[in-house]
DNA sequence: CGTAGACCCTGGAAGC
DNA sequence: TGCTTCCAGGGTCTAC
């Protein structure tokens, strides 16, 4: 499940491998991943342009093509990229869509077909993704945060941590972890949070995500990128899948709250 | 306007 | 053993 971390390191391995490649042939095996396109459309419009550049945006990957085209990306729950030199296609199951370059096999694979293409004459990503700030953009200071969370009074914290609008790349695990750190009630409405509990929040919603993408990510059953190494933030996981607090020993309770799993200690977060 | 819930999809785990 | 049911969840859409 690729949250910011994640992508990231999904966006540093394409870029050290794929930059200057240009993509002489594609083949779309389910084009209902294809969102602003046709099939016919989206392989004539890759056709021959070089890839200049990947980027990221919250949890969004960015391909900046040549003649000012921009193709994004959205791995969702699964995807995946493989990257297979030139004298093995090894299409395997779950495989999508392939892009051939000079040098590579560029396989987007992706076992729920959740991901989505779009393409673009445009290369200004921040005109066709409409979310909000980086967790670590240094903008994002207490003033902000204390604008967003004043916003969202009735939400509760959790919700507000995963709507994208606000501060984009917290995905269900990474802000079940963040409440944890923070000793906060998933619970708890925006409202309900102090000066000094607010301040908390965001100082530990920059310092785990920065820690996440020092260790590449998370591992849960499928994360993965450069074909098989995986990311080991999972080792720091501290309450997400947990049984027993690591703080006090609780027994961890797990409920829906947000739609989403979280995982909580009723003792250390309230 | 905001929000809760359904939906997309598949594999793996759990239940029977 | 083998079947059915449930669960995972990011983002989008619909219903209230």
């Amino acid at each position: 499940m690729p949250e910011l971390p994640e992508v990231e390191t999904v966006k540093n391995y394409l870029n050290k491998k794929i930059v200057n490649e240009v993509i002489l042939k594609v083949d779309v095996l389910n084009e209902k991943l294809i969102k602003n396109a046709s099939k016919k459309e989206f392989i004539f419009f890759l056709i021959n342009e070089k890839i200049i550049d990947v980027k990221r945006k919250g949890k969004y990957l960015i391909f900046l093509l040549t003649n000012n085209k921009m193709m994004i990306s959205h791995l969702r729950m699964e995807g995946k990229y493989f990257i297979n030199s030139k004298n093995k296609k090894n299409i395997t199951k779950h495989d999508h869509i392939i892009f051939e370059t000079e040098n590579f096999f560029i396989k987007y694979n992706d076992s729920r077909a959740f991901g989505t293409f779009n393409i673009y004459y445009n290369q200004n990503y921040n005109e066709e993704i409409k979310i909000g700030i980086e967790p670590l953009d240094e903008n994002l200071n207490l003033n902000i945060f204390n604008e967003m969370i004043l916003k969202n009074k009735k939400k509760n914290i959790k919700s507000f941590l995963l709507d994208q609008k606000y501060i984009c790349g917290i995905g269900n695990i990474y802000a079940n972890e963040i409440l944890f750190e923070a000793s906060i009630d998933p619970k708890y409405k925006c409202s309900d949070l102090d000066e000094k509990q607010i301040q908390i929040l965001l100082n530990v919603i920059k310092k785990i995500i920065k820690r996440a993408i020092d260790k590449k990510g998370t591992t849960i059953s499928s994360f993965s990128f450069n074909n098989d190494e995986i990311g080991s933030y999972q080792n720091y996981l501290k309450v997400h899948s947990k049984k027993v607090c690591k703080k006090c020993d609780s027994k961890i309770v797990k409920e829906k709250i947000a739609n989403r799993g979280t995982y909580y200690c009723p003792n250390c977060q309230k």
